[in-house]
DNA sequence: ATGTGTGCAAATGCTTTGCAGTGCT
DNA sequence: AGCACTGCAAAGCATTTGCACACAT
């Protein structure tokens, strides 16, 4: 089910807004925030902020979009894929990429939950490093 | 080494508002974002926003204080031990825990490494669950 | 035809900056 | 005494809200 599907399902029409931001995300590997989503689309017609921000909400709640991080920790917006899924940011060039890795933090979350008696429901979880061409392009360090 | 000797050490002098925020941080079990904690402060002898903001930005740049993300992924502040540590988060009073857990994720960051070519050098980790306090108060849920 | 969605303008709220006075060291 | 630090006021931005018009359905 794409998000067309998904949208009208939901009771919210297709506007000419929406899809152009969905296809700018589609297009785009690194997260944008809303400023940068807003300048990517003065091109053609032109396209109001707020509804950038509008959109985004509305693509946040239905699972669509997805926040991710930079270096900085700054929040930004990316295309999710649906189940659960991490990003791996470039440090570099801002360049994200989903992997799946939930399984592999089940033990830790055992062992938190044993030590600390809290009971774990949800986590946050991102990796920062260098993207394959970011590692050749700069310089070595420790 | 405590912190007012890595405050001296690195220059900064021992002022009242950063006594009295590094002792509010102190006793509190929750990460607090800037107003909050100038809230807190209004007690006494009154201290400027301005300041909290200036202090807080100060007590990250030395190490002292780490950013702690509550369970809608707002940004707060918490002391901070030395070492590379992360936080468990309760979603419902907020109360935030640290662990310890940076080789729990090593295998991740390998497998991740492979998947990708990416170099990971960096990341960020936080649990969210309840904790044994509000796992009782609470009335269950699937 | 109907009511959701958009764009504009204004309001709101958080954070930063400039500057003169205060108080650590 | 000297200079870092504070507090206030104002500036700066990002985000939200109100409202009349436009356009998906």
């Amino acid at each position: 089910m794409d998000w067309k599907e998904i949208l009208s399902q939901h009771g919210y029409r297709l506007s000419e807004p929406r899809k152009r931001i969905m296809k700018l995300l589609a297009n785009t590997e690194t997260a944008l925030g809303p400023q940068q989503i807003h300048q990517q689309l003065q091109g053609s017609n032109k396209i109001g902020l707020v509804s950038v921000y509008r959109t985004l909400d509305l693509l946040l709640e239905l699972g669509l979009v997805t926040v991710v991080y930079d270096s900085q920790h700054n929040p930004g917006y990316m295309l999710g894929t649906i189940g659960h899924h991490h990003h791996i940011v470039c440090q570099n060039c801002s360049k994200a990429l989903e992997f799946s890795g939930s399984d592999d933090i089940n033990e830790l979350v055992l062992r938190v939950e044993k030590e600390t008696a809290f009971k774990v429901r949800d986590h946050i979880l991102q990796l920062f490093g260098l993207c394959p061409e970011c590692q050749k392009t700069l310089p070595q360090r420790a």
